[in-house]
DNA sequence: TGCCTATGTTGAAGCGCTTAACCATCAGGT
DNA sequence: ACCTGATGGTTAAGCGCTTCAACATAGGCA
């Protein structure tokens, strides 16, 4: 079907060693004028390589495997974008696997990606928060894997990592800061180490300032939109009373809050304020802007990136775990009631 | 490195063809034995085929290539979802190419799954609206490909389609019968084919029903947010005179409108009624509900996928171009204001 | 016994490429 | 005339798999 090696070893009459090593630009002695013929051939016939008969070869098939758990979610689909332009830029190419947040499905791809050869894999964070008992087996092998938020106990492997603590440490501060007293806080699932860490950090915040924890004050949610709402229409049955601020372990949920707030006939941040985690795009386009913690997503995915090719190309990184500060974004969401 | 064939057939004290047969379920007649042994060699080995070497031979590699503009965008992250999903299905796996919306990268990539071997291309609409001149030579080379939402002149490529002109041509009706008659209209960017058509759906519409085409409601938009909020600042400098609702192109800048009247003070739809077309995930969190036209995004990802397994299957597929109907979605957000 | 057929398995070629090892030619030095 | 070292190539093996023709064996039948 295709235009062969071959082909235009036949065209040009030379052999197809002499071809390749055109191609691939080898520090072999070979005449300008037989490049030239070559490339002539090359381009006029409109000869693409092989790739797979290239791997074959070589052992390395140049692609990327990256797991994510839901291609539609923002905070995924950001994900694969900064892993696809960082991929790109090294002139590899990315297979997608798509788990639907299950853990078999990720097996699955691993297989499949093994089975593809693929040079490497990244694995986004699976929402499950469970940790996948064939990463322990990659890394016997040695093959080269990255991961992304996911805490696994018991092995290390390279990974990029968001400072889920300090993020709800920082906005809790803020708040407390602003004279808040009485805050809410909505949990994401706490069978995920990040959702639990930014409750950690919620707490360590209260503690730091002598704000006794109150556990009325808390919200279980689960990161999604209903939840946000559920939290809030719990918290106007209990009575809002002396509660004067809202934290949202993500803004998905803290949006969900916000329009029940506002249906209740409160205004934010007149009436209570609120602040989240970022993760979605929703407070791009809040009004008021919302307090929000900023998530270098999209830097997330090229770091991962990044720290994968320097496992690629066999140098000891030293920094295999890199942790990523979230950085606070002040807006309108947060009134100051303290000294007025 | 990994576990071979040969690896399994040595174990098995048989020969490579004989496994090869077993592990593809060849109609040929091998011993329940042999069968049982080689199987249990392959688990207890842990063989994976290589796919390289086996798509060097069968020539299919069971990998589609998908092309998109902006996987970050809800849209074709999405569409990106829908069409994993498909070949996810037909055990194939997916090649990603994020395009950054540059034809010139599309091409790259063409060539790129070429190399690669890919069975089929899946070709998401590029935002700029040009149209790729390697379709005709993909066309001749009788390389299965699928299209969405491109239309490109001379060529009929199979691919999958939206009817933008029904979509805003029942919004302005559903507009108009519910008695406006100064409808403002947010155009997309005009270089796209899908644009153009939602602006002939609103003229379309008006015509219908007898009201004349008012150049003077129409802003020039480029499906942004902010492009959006441009649009209502136009607006309220002039004056909203006698304008009683806006149609947005998309809901993203029917949002950037949104806020722009909110700002204003205008209360929706109180004072101005606001429909959009969807495409964007906005309009389901957004309070009141915005009245639009829902776009069966996941929908048009599958059907692209599915039509592409057809053509893949040699099957004669008569209808080559799937045109989608898109419903209309009535919320709150346009006021009757005709008979009361 | 000889032949046919069914059954189970193998050998070897070849997919398109890379690469190590080897060969030919020729100018220049001695 | 002979050797030497560039210079510019070629040959052939082999990556891991599929596939097809061919082969071995045994049972059935005349």
């Amino acid at each position: 079907m295709g235009v062969t090696l071959k082909d235009i070893a036949n065209y040009c009459g030379v052999s197809s060693a002499t071809v390749s090593m055109i191609i691939n630009g080898k520090p072999n002695r070979i005449s300008q004028d037989t490049i030239k013929k070559v490339e002539y051939a090359i381009k006029h016939l409109g000869y693409t390589p092989n790739i797979a008969a290239r791997s074959m070869v070589t052992r390395k098939t140049k692609t990327i495997g990256l797991t994510i758990p839901d291609i539609g979610d923002y905070f995924f689909s950001e994900l694969a974008k900064g892993v696809g332009d960082e991929v790109d830029k090294h002139g590899y190419d990315l297979l997608l696997g798509n788990t639907k947040k299950q853990l078999e499905k990720e097996q699955e791809y691993i297989h499949v990606f093994q089975g593809r050869s693929v040079d490497g894999i990244i694995f986004a964070p699976l929402n499950s928060g469970e940790a996948d008992d064939l990463f322990p087996v990659l890394q016997n092998r040695n093959y080269p894997f990255v991961t992304i938020e996911r805490y696994i106990e018991g092995i290390s492997a390279p990974g990029v990592f968001m400072n889920n603590f300090q993020a709800a440490y920082d906005l809790t501060m803020h708040l407390t800061e602003n004279g808040h007293k009485r805050i809410a806080f909505i949990t994401g699932p706490l069978d995920t180490a990040s959702a639990v860490q930014r409750f950690d950090g919620y707490k360590a915040a209260l503690k730091r300032i002598n704000i006794s924890f109150d556990p009325a004050l808390v919200y279980f949610g689960d990161f999604s939109y209903e939840s946000g709402e559920a939290a809030g229409r719990d918290l106007f049955k209990k009575g809002i009373d002396d509660v004067t601020a809202l934290l949202a372990s993500n803004n998905r949920m803290g949006l969900g809050f916000y329009q029940v707030a506002e249906s209740h006939g409160l205004s934010v941040p007149k009436d209570i304020s609120i602040a989240g985690i970022g993760g979605t795009q929703f407070h791009k386009v809040m009004r008021p802007k919302i307090t929000t913690i900023d998530m270098p997503i999209y830097e997330l995915g090229v770091k991962a990136a990044e720290l994968l090719f320097l496992l690629l190309e066999g140098k000891k990184v030293e920094e295999k775990r890199v942790v990523f500060d979230l950085p606070l974004l002040k807006y309108g969401s947060v009134k100051n009631i303290c000294c007025k």
